[in-house]
DNA sequence: CTGTTAGCGCTTTCAT
DNA sequence: ATGAAAGCGCTAACAG
C-alpha cells in the first residue's frame, strides 16, 4: 500500500456497500455495474449506500474478470510534434465517446522504445493498439505481429509497415510530395532541395543507390522522397544527391544541412521540407544567409501549422487531416475490438496543398 | 473476450509456465517477478519455459494484489498546446526512468472533463496524479481533494488551485508578465494591449471590478493579468479595459479582439500575449491591418516556440522551462508515492524573457 | 429479482 | 528454496 501512508481510509469495495445496503454483493455489482436486473427499491438502497461511502469502482478488478479493459494503447513517435498531437486529439475524442480511455506512449522515433511501449501496453491488457511505428522497412516488427497474434488488434497510423498485414490510416505521401514539387517545377525551379530524407551514413551517389536506401527507410520518408523523385523525373530534371539531406531529424541538423546546400556553387532556388522541424530549420538557414522566402528562395513543406499563415510571406504547406486520421484510426480499431474480422483496410485520407505565398517563380537576383 | 474472436491462443499464465517448467506457481512468480529467492537451476528452467510459451506478465493481476499500479495519471488542459506537450515530455521521461507509466488525459479546459478524467484515473488505480487544473478560483475542486483524501497524491502543474494544499510546480507568472510589460513601458509604450484575459461576460469597467474578476479567474490567467497591472501601476499608467481581451481562448477570438483594439481611436502601440494562440491571433490582426511587428506595433508574448525565432522580425518571448516543470512535477509525485509526508512544496521554476526583435520604441508613423 | 459460489492472474503468508 | 493456499475486487454462472 505504498500510497497509503497517512492512514487514509481504505477505499470502500462492493462488499462494504453490500453490507451497508443490506443486500448481497452481486446485487451491488449489478446495480453499480449497470447490468442484469435489480428492483427499483434495492437499486435505490444500493445507490444511497454507495453514495454515502463514496464508493468508486475499481476497474482493474473489473478488467480482471471480464478480460476487457476498455482501454486503447496509443504509441506515437513524438507527442510534441504538432502532427501527432493533432492526431491524438482525434483519437482521444473518439475513444472517449465510445467509452474507451487511451494510454499514450511516446517513442521519440526509437524502435527500442517502441518495443518497450508495446510490451507495457500489452501487460496492461489494452484492448487494441494504434501505432505510428518507428520501424524502417527492414526492421523486425515482431513486437507488433506478436500483439496481433495474441488477439490484440493494431492499426497503423501515418506510417505503413511492410510486413504487417493490418489496418492503416495514412495519406498519399508520395502523391502529395510529387504534386508540391511539381508545382515548384512549374514555377521554373530546377534546383530543388529536399529536407529531409532518410537518415543514412552513406548518401546515395546515383538513383539506384537512392532506391536501395529508400527500401530501408521509414515508410513515410520513403514515400515523400519517391514523390520528389517522381516530379523530377516527369520534368526530366536530373536528381542531385547534394540537394537531399540525410541527417538526423532535428531542427539543428536540418539547419546545417540546408545551409550547406545554400552554399553550393549551384544552390537550390526552392526548398521542399517534409516536416515541421525541417521547415523551421530551413527558415533558419535562409535567415542566416540573409535570403528571403519567395523573393530569393521558394518554400513548400509538409504539415501546416497555425503560425505558417502569419509568416512573411505566409507559407504554402501540405496539410494533413490530423484529427480525422485519429478519428478514423480509433474507429477502425474499435470496430476490430468489437469483432470485425473483415480483411485489413487501408484508409487513405486526402491531404491538401494549402496555397499561400512562399512559392513562386525563380528569381535570378540573389542576396549575399 | 471481445478481443479473442479469431481463436487466438489464450495468453499463457503463470500457471501454464509452472506446468511446463515442472515447478510450483509461486516459484514461477518469484522468478518472473524478480523477488524472493530461487535457485539458479530452477530459475533457468522457469525462464526457458516462459520464453518458449511467450509468457507476458499481466500487470493488471499484479496490481490487483499489490495495490500498486506503477502508473501516473496526467491530466492536462490540452495536449496539442506546445507548452503542455513540452511538459509531457519531461513527465514521460522521468516516469519511465523511475519505472512508471503515464496515462494522459486531455480536458480541453473543461472542468467537467477534468472531473471525468480524475474519476477514470482513480478507477484505474493510478498511484498519483499530475494535474493542470481547469478550475477557476471559485470552482469546486472536490474531485481533487477527494483523490487526496483517498490517499492518491496529486501535484498541480502550471496552475495553482486555491483551496488545495498540495505540491505544485509553476513559474512566477505575475513577475514574468510584469517584467515583460515593464520592458515595453521602458520603450515608451503606454497603450499596451493584453491578449488574453480571463473570459468573462461583463468586462470590468474599473480596477475594482477587474480585481473581483481576477479573483474568479484561472490562476495563471489571473497572475499574468496582475503582472500586467503591476507594471502599469508602477509606471503610473491608467489601465484601460478596452485594451484587455475577455474572449474565449482560441485563435479566431483573439484575432477578432485584437483587431478591435487596433481599430480604436487610440490604439495600442504594443501587444502582450499570454499564450501561443493569442500570439498567433495577434499576428493575424496585425497582418490584416497591414501593420508590421516592431516597426508599427511591438509584441511580447508568453511561451516561446521554435518558429518564433524565424519570424520577421524574430519574436521576443517568455520561455517557460516546460520539460523541467514536467520533470520536477513527476519527481515530486513519485516522492509522495514513495511515502514522503513532508509539508506540501511549491516549486517555482525560473522563466526567461528571450529577447529577440519584436519589441522596441514606439513609432508614431502608422501604416493604413 | 437476488444471493451464493467460483474464479480472473498474480502475490503473499505460511509451511515444509 | 519451494509449494500450497488464501485473497485482491469484481463479474459470471447458477440456483433459488
Amino acid at each position: 500500500m505504498a500510497a497509503d501512508h497517512q492512514n487514509h481510509p481504505a477505499a470502500p469495495t462492493i462488499t462494504e456497500v453490500a453490507a451497508a445496503a443490506g443486500v448481497g454483493r452481486a446485487t451491488v455489482a449489478r446495480t453499480l455495474g449497470n447490468y442484469g436486473s435489480v428492483s427499483e427499491a434495492t437499486r435505490a438502497k444500493v445507490m444511497r449506500a454507495a453514495e454515502k461511502l463514496g464508493y468508486q469502482p475499481n476497474t482493474l478488478a473489473r478488467s480482471m474478470t471480464t478480460g476487457v479493459t476498455k482501454t486503447l494503447g496509443i504509441v506515437l513517435a513524438d507527442v510534441a510534434n504538432p502532427f501527432f498531437s493533432g492526431v491524438l486529439k482525434g483519437i482521444s475524442e473518439t475513444a472517449k465517446s465510445a467509452g474507451y480511455d487511451a494510454i499514450i506512449l511516446s517513442t521519440d522515433e526509437k524502435l527500442e522504445l517502441e518495443r518497450d511501449a508495446i510490451a507495457v501496453l500489452l501487460a496492461k491488457q489494452v484492448d487494441g493498439l494504434v501505432v505510428a511505428s518507428a520501424a524502417g522497412r527492414s526492421d523486425d516488427v515482431s513486437h507488433l505481429s506478436n500483439a496481433m497474434d495474441r488477439g490484440t488488434p493494431v492499426v497503423l497510423i501515418d506510417r505503413l509497415v511492410d510486413k504487417l498485414e493490418t489496418d492503416s490510416v495514412v495519406i498519399d505521401n508520395r502523391e502529395a510530395a510529387r504534386s508540391a514539387v511539381a508545382s515548384l517545377i512549374q514555377h521554373g525551379h530546377r534546383r530543388i532541395a529536399f529536407a529531409w530524407g532518410p537518415v543514412t551514413l552513406s548518401p546515395a551517389t546515383d538513383l539506384k543507390q537512392m532506391h536501395s536506401i529508400l527500401d530501408e527507410a521509414l515508410w513515410s520518408d520513403g514515400e515523400r522522397l519517391r514523390g520528389y523523385l517522381d516530379a523530377l523525373e516527369e520534368a526530366g530534371i536530373p536528381f542531385d544527391t547534394a540537394l537531399i539531406t540525410h541527417v538526423l531529424k532535428n531542427e539543428g541538423q536540418a539547419t546545417r544541412a540546408v545551409s550547406g546546400m545554400l552554399a553550393l556553387a549551384d544552390p537550390p532556388t526552392a526548398i521542399f521540407t517534409t516536416e515541421t522541424e525541417a521547415t523551421v530549420g530551413a527558415l533558419h538557414s535562409l535567415r542566416a544567409k540573409n535570403l528571403r522566402v519567395l523573393k530569393d528562395v521558394s518554400l513548400i513543406g509538409f504539415d501546416d501549422s497555425p503560425w505558417a499563415a502569419v509568416m512573411e510571406p505566409p507559407l504554402t504547406m501540405i496539410q494533413q487531416p490530423m484529427r480525422q486520421m485519429g478519428v478514423v484510426a480509433s474507429q477502425q480499431l474499435i470496430a476490430r475490438i468489437d469483432g470485425d474480422t473483415s480483411a485489413p483496410k487501408k484508409h487513405v485520407l486526402p491531404s491538401q496543398l494549402v496555397a499561400r505565398s512562399s512559392d513562386g517563380p525563380v528569381r535570378a537576383a540573389r542576396g549575399n
